[in-house]
DNA sequence: TCAATACTAAAGTATTTACTTGACTGTCTA
DNA sequence: TAGACAGTCAAGTAAATACTTTAGTATTGA
């Protein structure tokens, strides 16, 4: 069982690399097999199912396997996490900048005088 | 001039570190300067100076030195490239959803005999 | 002015990462 | 049933990462 942080800790590291990426994006506008989203790519199939294996691995897409094709989707759910925490980050300094703004108002009658 | 996929990397990089996270975390409360930053962080204050220079390359903080000390503060836009990227993901699979409830629509009718 | 403070810079190290190659295993299909 | 096809496994490698230690340099306050 993962704790969110090293949920997030897995999550951001698959995006950090651009094939990774890619590979979602690839996914978003349907599923693919291993192939295909290999098709694309400059590099061996091998160096490719790697990077599917770590991304089904952090839950950004899931798999299956027909015969021999496997077939990568998209697990929506996952990148929710990643919005939970950006989510979380701008509430913490939109608050932030509110306290902020707010201290500047207090102080803008002094302003007055230097 | 880093172009949007890289600056990506950089980002996604920067925050897959737990560490760099609770800086970010901790940023969001205020301004901080490096030593209060180390604080509560169990590694020597060296190892956090070059976390905060990352996060610094990649722009998801900003730091100025006052004499001895460098305040550090995020970057709140920094975060919007994120929020971009994650915003066209879900445009994308939403739309693909949307396809795909379509297609189901259409073949409805056509369950009646499959 | 002198010691403590707040970093900074450089070098070294163990681990992880992003690949590659090559050999192999099932699954189709002509 | 013999290839070709789709993917898998294992091992090796070069580069990057997350630290450490050590030795500095400016600032600041008593």
């Amino acid at each position: 069982m993962l704790d969110q942080s090293s949920q997030l800790d897995g999550i951001f590291q698959a995006l950090s690399d651009p094939t990774r990426r890619a590979i979602v994006e690839q996914l978003g506008t349907g599923p693919k097999s291993v192939s295909e989203i290999a098709a694309p790519l400059d590099m061996t199939l091998a160096a490719v199912v790697q990077h599917v294996q770590l991304l089904e691995n952090c839950q950004l897409i899931t798999t299956q396997k027909q015969g021999r094709v496997r077939t990568c989707r998209i697990k929506p759910e996952t990148l929710k996490t990643l919005e939970g925490w950006l989510n979380q980050r701008r509430r913490q300094w939109e608050q932030h900048f509110d306290r902020l703004a707010a201290v500047l108002d207090e102080q803008s009658p002094k302003r007055k005088k230097p």
